[in-house]
RNA sequence: GGCCCCGUUGUGUAGCGGCCUAGCACGCCGCCCUCUCAAGGCGGUAGCGCGGGUUCGAAUCCCGUCGGGGCUACCA
């Protein structure tokens, strides 16, 4: 048997809708979660909402040397992080079990074994050094890979070879026809026959290879769809003529329907590398992305949800997704789109939700004590409110919140701050002390009567005493309060902040400022 | 080298033969607002890689060309 009749099934470029959609995310755990990574899971999870199909997460843990546990907990965790929930996966169980790829070792051998008897797998005992000098005996290109040359191998050629000692690998047998197929993403795609070699399946060892594992399980697992990045379109070839070949053998119902997401790149025009510190999705949780905003600006790379818009929430995402909207062209990470996308997304938040996401990174960041008082919790939502606007990632609140949470005495005032202040600032602090002395600490009359601490007296006083009265403008005259009040040029609104911080520590924070020029 | 993919302002995109003197967003620049910084408002900057076709008409279709990228393991 040198040739195989197309075994093409009928069912075959038949695209499957609706609640029948099963896609998958089989990530295989190396190193620390990738953008482009989260993009896949993310487009595949949108896919199989938008149709009410299921989303299977498979793990493909079979390479030992470079595969880590640690890995694995980091994807569930950024699965988690955005909520990609998936319907069936190592953690949740599911019909089709074990999701860990390592643990089906035993199904890839029966399947493979199966080819080799079916005759669309053969072994092959070229060494990788033989087939390189067949090649420049021929004077063909080396880089051509393997030449096919045991194809045909005579049970006694076979046998002479094991009397040498040698272990065969198992290769698929390539047909010998042009390899087509429908690209949901790029339209039809067209490999030449002859310019893909056999490929290995199972290892000299024994070990199956991704080549035969990958469409075994998504066999198995009667995927529907394979969404994944375009730095596998090459290997598409392989795995239809795979996909078919079990199909004959009755391994597997279809040929599942392919998508090749662009790449995502980096700085240059290559792609975005594991070593590129913006393409650590845990990075960008550390700064303060929310995952609404990590979800849009993901989204982005590659789709649209419309002509003149490009803000939306995960719910609508799922709602208009459809994976042959996405663009076939590479995409390139823009960190400062990413952070104005977030931005939005900040704004969009009520403002005690807003604080509930603040909370944490505060707290770890020391910007706020821990554990945090009640009444300290009831501050930062004042301040939030001020500072909503005001940062694009979480991060960057910061040095916005900690002046509230700092001893009056203790408070740094940075050099910058202090470089600024002008001849007339001991002055202006003279004055404003003067001018909110008067005012009652008191925040709440009910009735509306009285001197109050509020941001309306506090800026009133102050600007009838240094702007009208000293005749300061208002940029000089509330510049040096700024630096006494938060140590900064930059911060939130100042009588808001005098408000929030009370009398007591507005007044401290002035003098001791003051005692200082 | 071979195979394959891609090509609209700096970036991401809208565009699927006339609605395009090319829209939106980010960025950048300016103005307004203003206690700083933001937010917000207004305005500006910059693009269909190139060459041939097809057509009354092309960013849109075809061919070529140039450029960029991916893959090219007994990794996944």
């Amino acid at each position: 048997m040198t040739t195989h009749p197309a075994p093409h099934s009928t069912t075959e470029g038949a695209e499957v809708t609706g609640s029948d959609v099963r896609v998958r995310f089989c990530p295989s755990p190396t190193g620390t979660p990738h953008v482009g990574l989260a993009r896949t899971a993310l487009f595949n999870w949108a896919f199989a909402r938008h149709h009410g199909g299921t989303l299977v997460f498979r793990i493909e843990d079979t390479d030992a040397q470079r595969d880590s546990e640690a890995s694995f907990e980091q994807i569930l965790e950024a699965m988690e992080w955005l909520g990609l929930d998936y319907d069936e996966g190592p953690d949740v169980g599911g019909p089709h079990e074990p999701y860990r790829q390592s643990l089906r070792r035993d199904e890839h051998h029966r399947v493979a074994t199966a080819l080799l008897e079916a005759g669309y797998a053969y072994e092959s005992f070229s060494t990788p050094e033989e087939v390189e000098v067949r090649h420049r005996a021929a004077g063909r290109d080396v880089k051509l890979g393997y030449d096919n040359a045991d194809r045909d191998l005579t049970p006694e050629q076979r046998a002479a070879y094991r009397a040498e000692g040698r272990e065969p690998v198992l290769r698929l047998r390539m047909p010998d026809e042009d390899i087509t197929f429908q690209d949901l993403v790029r339209g039809e795609v067209t490999f030449r026959a002859g310019s893909v070699p056999d490929f290995v399946i199972v290892r000299g060892n024994g070990q199956p290879l991704y080549p035969l594992v990958n469409p075994v399980d998504d066999a198995a697992m009667r995927i529907t769809h394979v969404i994944r990045g375009e730095d596998l379109l090459s290997s598409t070839p392989r795995q239809i003529a795979m996909h078919r070949a079990l199909t004959a053998i009755g391994e597997a119902e279809r040929v599942p329907a392919f998508a090749h997401l662009p790449l995502v790149l980096g700085d240059g025009a290559k792609k975005l590398s594991k070593r590129d510190p913006e393409s650590n999705l845990f990075l960008h949780r550390e700064r303060g992305f929310v995952r609404e905003g990590m979800i849009n600006y993901l989204a982005l790379l590659g789709w649209s949800i419309g002509a003149d818009r490009d803000i939306f929430t995960p719910d609508e995402l799922v709602a208009a997704f459809d994976v042959r909207e996405v663009n076939p062209n590479p995409a390139r990470w823009d960190q400062k789109k990413a952070e104005a996308i977030n931005a939005e997304h900040l704004r969009l938040l009520d403002t005690g939700e807003f604080t509930s996401r603040l909370l944490p990174l505060l707290q770890d960041e020391g910007a706020i004590p821990v554990p945090t008082t009640m009444a300290q919790l009831a501050r930062l939502v004042d301040v939030a409110e001020l500072i909503q606007t005001r940062v694009q990632v979480l991060a960057e609140a910061v040095p916005l919140v900690a002046p509230f949470y700092t001893a009056d005495d203790e408070l740094p005032i940075a050099d910058d701050a202090r470089a600024q202040l002008k001849e007339t600032a001991p002055q202006v602090l003279d004055a404003a002390v003067a001018a909110l002395e008067p005012l009652s600490g008191s925040v709440g009359d009910p009735l509306g009567g009285g001197v109050e601490w509020t941001a309306d007296r506090i800026e009133l006083a102050l600007r009838e005493a240094i702007v009208d009265g000293l005749g300061v403008k208002p940029r000089l005259a509330f510049g040096p309060l700024r630096t006494a009040v938060s140590g900064q040029r930059v911060s939130p609104p100042l009588f808001e902040s005098m408000a929030i911080l009370g009398k007591h520590s507005t007044m401290a924070r002035l003098r001791r400022l003051r005692s200082e020029l």
